[in-house]
DNA sequence: GATTGTGAAAGCGTTCACAGCC
DNA sequence: GGCTGTGAACGCTTTCACAATC
């Protein structure tokens, strides 16, 4: 199959993309210079076919009885998740959560450098968090247009996560982080993801739980997607 | 369908209960005591036929012609999670991300206290944060044991975080929360969930990067999951 | 001989659509 | 009349298995 220009990948590709891209580059690091689907795949904790059926909607980029040149690779799946430039983000609320991401040295090591910190209480302005000054709200139009940002992270308390959404969408942000534990509504178009702590830990409150209930019964269940002594994601 | 006593709920399914059950608990704060697939639905950015067929796994609780009883759900949603009682929670790493963890109100507030926070670095020792010292990496099967903990947060910089894992294995933590970037090795019966900040921030760039690739080509392609003027997750 | 690329099969998750019940 | 509960249909994702290629 030739690469269509615009072709379509699965959503749950998009998402193990990144996964490889950061162990192709480790390995890349380490001088080598050549993987196979397998090996991918143990680095990946996923199996072999996955790897490849991932990797053949970027192209045929192996070669059939050596594997896949791992710099090559890392360049496709670059080009491919639009890696090519930085990303420069936006991060919305300077409490806990939004100075620790600010100091979080992977934004910027991995291409999303931040372009700028806003919050709404005076209290917290010009406080310094990560090299990063955090600015009054009203600044949010200026440090996107300005940095061209088209990223924006909300790291605010639930109930200002909305508002926090509307001002970035407003300012033309189309893609939203949302660490609030709110669900958020926007125009058709844009682009949220979310991340909820509370909701991982209760998911894993479930296993814990299932898994008292279970011995109890004297049985054995494993858990889904979880290998032998495995490698998890 | 009598609910069986071990019964399995979809993953999928698991994933967004915890997201019903606030939902739920704000309108049970509001006042509201009964809902509709359609109304709970409407809050969560999902279809009512997926709202129905997620309850109906915890078994048949609705009153067709009504609706769902809010509090009656909540209680059920709070016993298939095993949220009954608290989970309290280690962490590992009070770096930036393992600090502000600590320091989040949500933890606590959720329902998963923070037993305690250790690292490995003795610059880092007693500090304070979130109300809880920083202890040395010795004291964490002194901390688990003690308080029972079944659950661990890695928030360790990437080349620590599978020593990480194995020290809260062997202490007998039996699910994990990763924040590290790297695919964590556990045995069989051990829970991992990762949360990967650079992996979000990279899959809104695909989309970014898609939506300027596309509109280049005078095309138009929604974004799968998110609706007209939607509510996103 | 080794390993990729990919149709086909199997397995999950979502949505439809309507019978059943209030 | 309104809303739930759920089989059946559909679509997406994973896995299998093997022909194609080096």
């Amino acid at each position: 199959m030739s690469p269509h220009r615009t072709r379509r990948i699965p959503e749950a590709t998009v998402a193990r993309l990144p996964v490889y891209l950061q162990l192709l580059v480790e390995q890349s690091e380490l001088g080598i210079d050549s993987i196979s689907s397998d090996g991918l795949a143990e680095l990946a904790g996923v199996n072999a076919a996955k790897v490849r059926k991932d990797l053949s909607y970027l192209g045929s980029y192996g070669t059939r009885g050596v594997g896949y040149e791992v710099d090559y690779l890392v360049y496709q799946i670059r080009r491919e998740l639009g890696l090519e430039h930085e990303w420069p983000v936006v991060i919305v609320g300077a409490g806990n959560l939004g100075q620790a991401l600010a100091g979080y040295g992977g934004f910027n090591e991995r291409g999303f450098p931040v372009a700028g910190i806003v919050d709404i209480d005076p209290a917290k302005l010009d406080t310094v968090v990560g090299g990063v000054r955090v600015r009054p709200l009203s600044d949010l139009a200026q440090i996107v247009s300005s940095k061209s940002v088209s990223i924006g992270v909300v790291a605010t308390p639930p109930g200002a996560a909305q508002d926090a959404a509307d001002r970035l969408v407003k300012v033309g942000v189309t893609s939203i982080l949302n660490f609030a534990p709110v669900v958020l509504s926007v125009p058709a178009g844009v682009t949220v993801r979310k991340v909820d702590l509370a909701v991982e830990l209760q998911i894993l409150s479930y296993h814990e739980q299932r898994r008292a209930a279970t011995s109890a019964a004297g049985q054995l269940h494993a858990v889904p997607g979880h290998g032998r002594r495995g490698v998890s994601a």
